[in-house]
DNA sequence: CATGAATGAGAGTTCATTCAT
DNA sequence: AATGAATGAACTCTCATTCAT
C-alpha cells in the first residue's frame, strides 16, 4: 500500500482528457507527448506504457468522443413523441453537445478532412453509428409520410457540416466583426438561435406539402 | 534553346502547384519543405529564397485558391437573369470547383479547425470576399421579396459545409457501402444530384410562401 | 557496476568541458553542437535536454569559469598580510590561473568584444565579482595610505588584458621570434617573470611619495 | 561608356567599409555576405567577383586597419622634442584612433583571441610595425638614460590591451553603472583623461630614480 | 561590371520513442 | 506503476558559393 494512492486509472484517464483538449486545440502533429505529459502531470514514459505510442493515445481519444455523443442523443430521443421531434432532438442534442465541448468539432473536422487516412476503424464505427440514427429517424418520417424522400447523408452533413463550422469559426467570426459589423456572421448567436435556424432549414426542405 | 532552367516565374509556379497538393494531402505539418523541394525538382533553399519560410509558402498556396474560386462565382454570375438562379449558381460553381480541385476542401475544413490560429490575414480576406458575395445575393433576394430574410453565415457554413464534407469523405464513402450498404452513403452520386439537392434544400428553406 | 553510464551529474561535466575547451579553441559560432556531442561521447539532443540550447550551455561554461578564478583570488587573498601583498596575490592568481587555463583568456577576449551583446546576465555578474575584488583592494590601500588615489576599472584592465593578451599571443610571439629576433617579444619569459613584473608596474604607479 | 558612371574603386571601397564595420560588430562568423551585399547596396555575388570569398573580404579589411594606424603613430611622433614626449604621442594616438573608430579594438580583440589561426601574414605584418615603433621608443630612452630597462611587448601590450579594453566594454560600463555606481567603472570618463591616467602609469613605471 | 536564380552542405533544434532503474 | 536519462531520425532554416546572363 503505497502513501500516496495512485489509481491507475485515474492517471490514465487524467491523461486521456488532457490529450483530447491539446489535439483539439493544436492538432495531432502540433501536439507532442512533452506537452501531454505537462499537462497531466505524469512522465513522458508512462504515456508509452498506457498508450503504447502517440496514435494509440490518439485512437482512444477518438473514438470516447462519438460514443459519448450517440449516447446523449439516444437519450434525448427517447423523450419524443413525434417523428419531428426526433429530428429537432437530433439537431438539438448535436448542436448542444458541440458548443459545450469545442474541441470536438476541432477535431471531427480535421479527421474528416484527412479521407480518414489516419482514421482509425473504432472511431469509424463510433461516428457512423451517429449517422444511422438519422437515418433511421429519416425513414421513420418518410414512412408516416411525414417527411419527403432525403438523401440522409446530406441531411448529416448540412447538420453537423453547419454546427461544426459554426463552432470552430466562432473566434475568427468574432473577430471579424470588430474589424467590420457590416455583414452579420452571427458573431453573437445563441446556440438556440442557431439550433432553431437549423432545424427550421432542414424541416422545410423536407415537409410533405 | 538552354537546356537549365532559369526563369523564376515558372519554378515559383511549379513550386507553388507541388505545395498545394502536398499540404491538400498531408497537411501542412506533416508536409516537409523537402517533399516540396524534391516534388518541384528545386533546391530546398529555393523555397525559402522565393517563400522567406513554409508559412510563407502556404500563405500563398491558400489565398490563390479563395482567389480563383471567388472569381469563378463572380463570373458565372454574370450570366444570371434572376436571383435565384444566383443562388444557385453560386452553390454549383463552389461544388464543382470542390469537386474538380479536391484538395481545396480538405485544406479549407483543416484550416478552419485550427479556430484561424494560423490563419494568414491574406487567406482570411481571401475567405471572406466568398462569403460576402452570397451575402449580396441573400440581400438581394430579400429587397426583391423572392427570398425571406435569413441569417447568411448560416446559409454560408450550409453550402460549403455540406459541400466541403461530400468531398473529403468521399473516399471514407465508398469503402463504408463496400461494407455494409443497408443505409445509403450517397456513394455514388453525381456532382450535379449533389448540388441539386443542396440548392433545393436552401431554396425551400429561403421561400417566401 | 554498470557498463551503461546513466548519472546525470558526470554526464553534464563531460559536456561543461568539452564545450569549454571547444569554445575557447574556435569561438562560440564555430562550434558546432555536433563537435561538442562527438567530443563529450553523448547523443546531440542531451545538450538540449540539460542546456536548452547552444546559448544556454555557452552561458553555463563561461559563469563557470569567473566563479572559479573568483574563488581562487578570494582564496589566495586570505594568507596576505598587508594590502600590498593582497595586489601582488590578485595579480599572481589571475596569471597563474589564465596561464594554466589558456582556453580562459581567449574566451574572455572574444566575449568582451562583443561588447556584451551576447554576454548572459549570470556571466556579467560572474565577472563584475572579479572586479569589485580588485576595487576593494585598491580602496583598502587608499584607506591605509599605502596607494594613491587610483581608476579601478583601468588598474584591473591594465592587469588582465596584458596578461589575457600575453597568454593568447604567446604562439604569435614564438613564431615571430622564430623570424626575427632583434625585438624581445618575451617569446619564453615565465609566467613568475610576468607576474612580476606587471605587479611591479602597477605597485609603481600606486606608490604614495 | 555607361549611362550611371559606376567606379570599381568606389564600389569596391564601399564594401569594404561596410563589411569592416559588420564584422567589428558581430565578428566574422555571424556577418554574412547577404549582410555585406545588402549595406554596400550592391549584388552578392559581386563580392565573390572583387573579393574571390569572405575570407579574402576580411583579410582585406584587416590589413587596411593596422597600416593607418602605423601612419598615424609615425605621423604624431614627428613632432615630439623628446623620447617622453614619443611615449606620450604614442599612447595619445593609439587611444583617439580606438576611440574613433570603436570597431577597431573589437575587431584586433577577436583576432587575438585566435591566437592568430586565421591571422593573414599581411595583418600580421602591420601588427608587428606599430609594436617595433614602440620599441624603438623605449630602446631610446634606455640609451638616453631616461627609461629604466624594460619588456616592450609588456608594455605594449599594456598600453593597448588596455585601451582596446576601455573601448569595447564601454556600453557594458555604462550598463553596469545603471543598475549599481557603487563602484566606479569611469563609464564616463573622457578618453583625454583615460589616455592621461595610461601614461602616467607607463611613465612611472619606467621612471629612472 | 553587375545581377537574380539556384545549389550543397550543414547548423540548431525538436520529438517520438526507448532504456535502466 | 512510474521516472529521469538517453537516443536517432527528421525538420526548418541558413549561408557561402556558383551559374547563366
Amino acid at each position: 500500500m503505497s502513501k500516496v494512492k495512485r489509481d491507475a486509472k485515474v492517471t490514465k484517464a487524467k491523461i486521456l482528457q488532457e490529450a483530447r483538449t491539446l489535439f483539439s486545440i493544436k492538432g495531432f502533429d502540433a501536439t507532442t507527448t512533452d506537452d501531454i505529459a505537462k499537462s497531466s502531470g505524469v512522465n513522458k514514459a508512462l504515456i508509452y506504457y498506457y498508450f503504447k505510442n502517440k496514435a494509440g493515445l490518439y485512437a482512444q481519444v477518438m473514438s470516447g468522443l462519438f460514443d459519448t455523443i450517440y449516447d446523449e442523443v439516444v437519450c434525448a430521443r427517447g423523450s419524443c413523441n413525434s417523428t419531428t421531434d426526433e429530428l429537432h432532438a437530433f439537431v438539438k442534442t448535436y448542436a448542444e453537445y458541440a458548443y459545450k465541448h469545442s474541441y470536438f468539432p476541432a477535431l471531427l473536422l480535421r479527421e474528416l478532412s484527412d479521407s480518414g487516412a489516419h482514421l482509425p476503424e473504432l472511431m469509424f464505427a463510433s461516428m457512423r453509428k451517429v449517422f444511422i440514427l438519422l437515418s433511421e429517424i429519416l425513414q421513420k418520417g418518410e414512412r408516416e409520410g411525414v417527411f419527403i424522400k432525403s438523401i440522409p447523408i446530406l441531411v448529416h452533413f448540412m447538420i453537423i457540416g453547419t454546427i461544426n463550422l459554426m463552432v470552430t469559426t466562432a473566434p475568427l467570426r468574432k473577430k471579424a466583426m470588430e474589424i467590420d459589423d457590416s455583414v452579420d456572421s452571427c458573431a453573437e448567436c445563441s446556440t438556440d438561435k442557431i439550433t432553431t435556424d437549423i432545424f427550421q432549414t432542414i424541416q422545410k426542405s423536407l415537409e410533405v406539402k
